[in-house]
DNA sequence: CGTATGTGCAACTAAGTGGTTGCACATACC
DNA sequence: GGTATGTGCAACCACTTAGTTGCACATACG
């Protein structure tokens, strides 16, 4: 309460953790894994890859930090299910980046023009 | 070479640079601020953040690492310079994830659609 | 019941990261 | 020439990260 602009502060270390999760092979893949073929532990996970049980939890933990992915237990087994959807948010500051910038060059080139220089 | 998929290799370890560039708020702002006002030096830089020069200079070698951007001398400064082209690949990963993700709803869809049974 | 399988927790290590400071070196300016 | 400004390099620190191991606990299954 009475903080000011904490929304913002939350989406900043949202991408953080989104861009953090997604900077690592492993949780790239594993998140694709998760999306291709659907819901599925950590033990089983971890028979395709060279890493213990225990890293591929963490990454998965990444990943449900990030929002990413779900765990729900069922029996004695964990399933982690894929999340996307905070991809989008991703996918907007990417937009907005390259917004901007495509922005910047036309001003530069109307700036150009406008001198009437070495535009072609 | 031999070597199968050595352009594969690269390609993620590019988009490791890439989404590692982008996991740190000051890396963001520092790319987004020189691709708005362009070109700029760390020295500058560093004046509007709470940081030293040379922790500025080390978040811009990194997205130079990324090829996000890139240094040119210029008399006794160093001009750092936004070159956004490389979000490309991160735009290129994430719609291709999320095409993957979508192909996969339908055919469950699909697959909950044909046996007709508990969808609601 | 007993055994096998899956998970959770904790401690630990090695390496990476973000940041600082101090100082040397190069370039501009009077 | 001398001074101010900008950069580069290296050492150092605190903290995080990726990974391991060991073991306890919970659930399925004969």
């Amino acid at each position: 309460m009475g903080l000011h602009g904490g929304a913002r502060v939350d989406a900043v270390s949202a991408l953080d953790d989104l861009f953090g999760a997604l900077s690592d092979p492993t949780r790239r893949a594993l998140l694709q894994g998760l999306m291709q073929n659907g819901p599925d532990t950590a033990t089983r996970l971890a028979a395709d890859l060279p890493l213990t049980r225990q890293a591929v939890v963490k990454h998965l933990q990444a990943l449900v930090d990030a929002g990413l992915a779900t765990s729900k237990r069922d029996g004695r087994e964990v399933r982690y299910t894929a999340t996307p959807e905070p991809l989008a948010a991703v996918l907007s500051w990417l937009m907005e980046s390259s917004t901007q910038w495509d922005r910047r060059v036309d001003r530069l080139r109307h700036k150009l023009q406008g001198q009437g220089s070495a535009a072609r």
